[in-house]
DNA sequence: AATATATTTCACTTAAAGTGAAAAAGATAT
DNA sequence: ATATCTTTTTCACTTTAAGTGAAATATATT
């Protein structure tokens, strides 16, 4: 479905891969669960980012793990919590701070993380 | 607030002292996501019993783990999931799965298993 | 300017998890 | 045996998480 020659693809396309609804995608990055890639307005979704939605999808539906408690995997990405991960997680959430910084250095401003929201 | 002496607890205290309501742990039962001994109709809770307990709440409270999933730990009891699981996960599910069938036997019918209810 | 597309907002839906209160069922005391 | 007290069960309700539909808004393209 994606060739390895492309490096982004619009939200439609990644929803219909991932089986989910397209605000769903939205839903997920005002938790900063997924920064895509926007040129202009538009967003672009990179494989990596995906990578990482199929494998938050995964925690969730085979997990069982909530919404809230990787967001603040995420959020606190400190050692006390990765501690207690299975591998995979950890480094597929390294993988995705990792991304998240070069598109934050590639965009604009840096490190300005928190206008993430909370769940309510 | 236990003392060793004791072996098991009824119903009220167990609730106090995990900081939930007794229904919760009536409603815990129907999943057999625990299995307090019966003398007549009352419920005793082993010191066991309670910290498997504090354990389901740690996953969920902590790993963010929703009750689906341990429930699916418990009934499917395999090594593909435990597999994915971390040790300490392990070693207190197996605690749990061996305090179970002693109960089990010392009560009455061996293995009937499977009048647990699944979630809505 | 008109049309098309992407995003945002708002309110709604569904299901999980838990709980309050009353009814029912067992015990215990009189 | 009847009354009283306690534990359990049932039923309907509440709260929150997660997700979604549809309209409104914003941006781009012809």
């Amino acid at each position: 479905m994606f060739n390895e020659a492309d490096k982004s693809y619009p939200i439609e396309l990644v929803a219909e891969f991932l089986g989910i609804n397209s605000r769903t995608l939205y839903y997920y990055e005002k938790f900063s669960l997924v920064c895509p890639l926007r040129r202009g307005r538009k967003r672009y979704y990179s494989k990596e980012d995906i990578n990482w939605l199929e494998y938050v999808r995964e925690l969730m539906y085979e997990h069982g793990m909530n919404l809230r408690s990787i967001i603040i995997l995420i959020k606190r990405r400190d050692a006390v919590i990765l501690d207690r991960c299975p591998e995979d997680i950890v480094l597929c959430f390294k993988n995705y701070l990792a991304r998240k910084e070069t598109v934050a250095r590639k965009i604009n401003i840096e490190g300005e993380d928190d206008n993430v929201k909370d769940l309510k």
